[in-house]
This record gives C-alpha cells, structure tokens and sequence, in this order.
DNA sequence: CATAGATCCTGTATGC
DNA sequence: TGCATACAGGATCTAT
C-alpha cells in the first residue's frame, strides 16, 4: 500500500544509488511486471544511463540518457533492494526469493558493481519505458504519466486550482482524493487521515463542502504526507520497506486508519469501519458527520 | 465527458 | 486438520 510518502521514500533510498550508473544487465523474472512495456524490455534498458530519479504521486521513473524514461510503479507491494555486487555475487537464497520480478546490474561512475531487485508479492507493481514530454507548465514527464496530476509536494502544485476542480465535483469527497487525475499520491490510508483531520466524512459530495473547507483539507493532506515521510512512511508488515529493507514509523501515528473500535483520539468514542469503494474507511462518527457542510456550516475556520 | 464498478493478484487471517 | 472465504487495494478498462 505505498502512497507518495512511502514511494518518495524509495525514490531517495534509490537516488545514490543508480544516479548516472549505467545498467549493464537486465533479467525479468515475471512477464506481468513488465506487462505495460512495449518490446523487449532488457534489449532496451542494456547499456542505458540513469540520469537521475524523479516521481509525481505515486510513479517513479528513472530519466535516461535519451528522452525517456523508465517507469516504476510498485501496485500494492513493489518493492527494490539493492545489494553489493561481490565475487560470490548475490546470495543464492536472494535470487531464489518467491517475489523477485525483475534483477537488474547496474555500475556506479566509480565502478562499483550493484545488483538492484524488484520484489512485488502481489503483482500489481511494475515497470515500463516511455518517451518523455512537456507538460502543461513545461516539465518533463514520461507520456504514460501524463494524466497524473500534480501531488501536494510538487513546487508547482496549486492549491487554489485543484480546490476549484475538488468543488465542481458531484462525487463524494474520499471518491474525489483518491482520483489520481484531479490531484495525486493519495492512497487509502492518507485519504482517511486528512478526512479526519478536516472533519469531514468520506461519503459528503465534494461539491457540498465549502471551498474554504476543501482549502482546509488539502492541506491536511499535505501535512499528512510531510509528517509521513519524516518518520520514513507507514509500514504496517514486511510489505513496505524502504531500499535497504527497513520500515518506517507513520503506523504509529495514525489517527483512525486501522484502529476499528479504539477512541478517537479527539472526542474518545469508537473509532469505525464501513466499507467503501470496495476498500475499507475507518473514520470517527462524531467529529466527521455525514452532512458537515449542513450540519456544521461554521467548522471550515 | 463524468462517473461507477469490475478486474487483476497472492499471502494472511478467520470461520466452519 | 483442511477447506472455503474475506481482506488488503493500486491503476486501468469497460459500461452507463
């Protein structure tokens, strides 16, 4: 379940690492992980440089020594893991491991020697080439992103805007957040945290929460996410791990993600589940009413 | 065009 | 013990 702060940890995990080092070799163990690739996906990456390391929401791509790039999602459990390159190579065990989608070979500009593994549990994640272009405000991004919008971390991410598209929307306000064309990274988790910081429930048609509000809960997000990646993002199992295998800390900071029956943490009563989406929403059935923008005109402060 | 639902996938937990 | 079922949920495709 990596969202932005969990993918941008990885993005910075990765970035010493295969900053201007040339792949040398290329195995894809799994066809599904390479699914969305046109042609022969090592013929195409051997011998290609890695520039460097860029992300909005939650796709990575490596930008390579032509206009393209190489695109990285990690679906539900994607994960890489780098190891040393030594005359024993990498241990068998490592190579053996029931998830192992995709070994790359990589050498660094000093020569060094380094074995980078995609690992993904349950399949969803992968890996794709495509051809970068200009955006709508000039940067570059791969053409298979282009629908992504921009995420609350990006420096040309306008709150202001995306509040207005929020407003004009007639779907409920969580439905909203998690469509990665109106604004990007939010994923289940995130969503229900900024709900709950903003009061607001899931359910409330986006349309019928005040701009001020919708103002308010964007930059719940926005906080959420920087707190996340501060404590290195939210780890809940083996699942989500950083580049060297470590997990980070946000699960201890959540709300009401997760924590069906236990007190809000604001008000003391039941925290609850309900399903939605075909996913879970846990949320606090007092401080975030289904009706807030009737019910509660004056909450957006 | 906007919106909503189905689909992909596998390991873990739970129920009978 | 063993089998069946529920659950976790990203993006994308299809249908309305």
């Amino acid at each position: 379940m990596p969202e932005l702060p969990e993918v941008e940890v990885v993005r910075r995990g990765l970035t010493p690492f295969v900053h201007n080092s040339t792949i040398n070799r290329v195995e894809v163990r799994h066809d599904r992980a390479t699914r969305r690739n046109q042609g022969s996906f090592t013929d195409q990456l051997q011998g290609r440089v890695i520039q460097h390391i860029s992300r909005r929401g939650k796709f990575l791509w490596c930008v390579l020594d032509q206009p393209e790039a190489l695109v990285v999602h990690l679906g539900m459990s994607g994960q890489f893991r780098v190891y040393p390159w030594t005359d024993q190579a990498v241990p068998a065990e490592q190579r053996r491991h029931p998830h192992l989608r995709i070994l790359g070979e990589i050498e660094q500009p000093s020569g060094a020697i380094l074995d980078l593994h995609f690992l993904d549990q349950r399949t969803f994640g992968g890996m794709h080439l495509s051809p970068l272009v200009l955006d709508d405000r000039g940067d570059h991004i791969p053409e298979s992103v282009i629908h992504i919008a921009r995420d609350p971390l990006d420096p040309k991410f306008n709150a202001g805007d995306i509040v207005k598209k929020i407003h004009n929307s007639q779907s409920e306000i969580k439905r909203v957040l998690l469509n990665q064309s109106i604004l990007s990274g939010i994923g289940n988790i995130y969503a229900d945290e900024a709900l709950f910081r903003s009061g607001l429930h899931g359910s409330v048609i986006a349309g019928e929460v005040t701009e001020k509000h919708l103002l308010e809960l964007v930059s719940h997000v926005k906080d959420v996410m920087n707190e996340a990646l501060d404590e290195g993002g939210t780890s809940f199992d083996a699942l989500y791990v950083n580049v060297n295998g470590e997990s980070g800390y946000f699960s201890r900071s959540l709300a009401v993600y997760g924590r069906e029956g236990e007190p809000c943490d604001r008000c003391g009563s039941d925290i609850q589940r309900i399903s939605f989406m075909n996913r879970s929403s846990f949320f606090c059935g007092k401080c975030q009413p289904r009706i807030p923008a009737v019910a509660h005109p004056e909450r957006a402060v």
